[in-house]
DNA sequence: TTGACGTATGCTGATATCGGAATATAATAG
DNA sequence: CTATTATATTCCGATATCAGCATACGTCAA
């Protein structure tokens, strides 16, 4: 087995930094594919492919307006990674921790001498 | 040019799910590798290569203790992704936003027939 | 129909990935 | 030193990935 599909979970789809500028452009609303390539400064075949995984895994809708293809967010795909990384977020907060940090760092550094 | 290395960041790291498991495992204090690999039901050389993932991005420590190593948690490299996918929060929280999925799908589904 | 435009798909090549098995390295005990 | 335990690395095979290019498909206009 190789690494999982990038079509098969959003983790993987937003992987890919251009997949992300890709989601970030599309807050600003619907982009045809083109402009959205230019914009973005990928070819337009590139841009295509991203969007198939991104509408592959739910995070973007797109809808036909002549001969242009509209694609749009729906990031409601995004909520469970934020919520997965939400469930760590009282381990960056406190502030003990980077206090263990330091400590731990003490500790090796003085083993490894 | 394949897919960006999985060491190269957080949001590759995060993409596999057993080094999400492993994530969420070391919540609850620090693992030797034999012990994490039984309890997630990973062979040994498995987990040793994901735990070397996760410390080339800086979500997990190691300390010497004996003959083993304890892996422990850093999850401050969790944040960005965090804050990334809160950018998108405001759409999906907004109700309006439910409707109009609700209107795209209308329009759709009557330009297909 | 033909042409022009917008978009999607197919193919190829280089590379990274993940799992498994074998083996190497590290540290302790006897 | 040798054996044992704990962990890391290496090699392998199968596969997925991404970029680039060519080309197919879809839609509209003349």
């Amino acid at each position: 087995m190789a690494r999982a599909a990038t079509t098969s979970d959003v983790f993987n789809a937003i992987a890919e930094p251009q997949r992300r500028e890709i989601l970030v452009l599309l807050r600003a609303g619907e982009w045809p594919v083109t402009e959205l390539a230019q914009e973005l400064r990928m070819t337009q075949p590139g841009a295509s492919k991203h969007l198939r995984v991104l509408r592959e895994v739910g995070l973007v809708r797109d809808r036909k307006a002549g001969k242009q293809r509209l694609y749009s967010l729906d990031s409601r795909g995004l909520r469970p990674v934020h919520e997965w990384t939400g469930g760590f977020e009282r381990f960056w907060n406190e502030s003990f921790d980077r206090l263990d940090d330091y400590v731990q760092d003490l500790k090796q550094a003085r083993q490894e001498e």
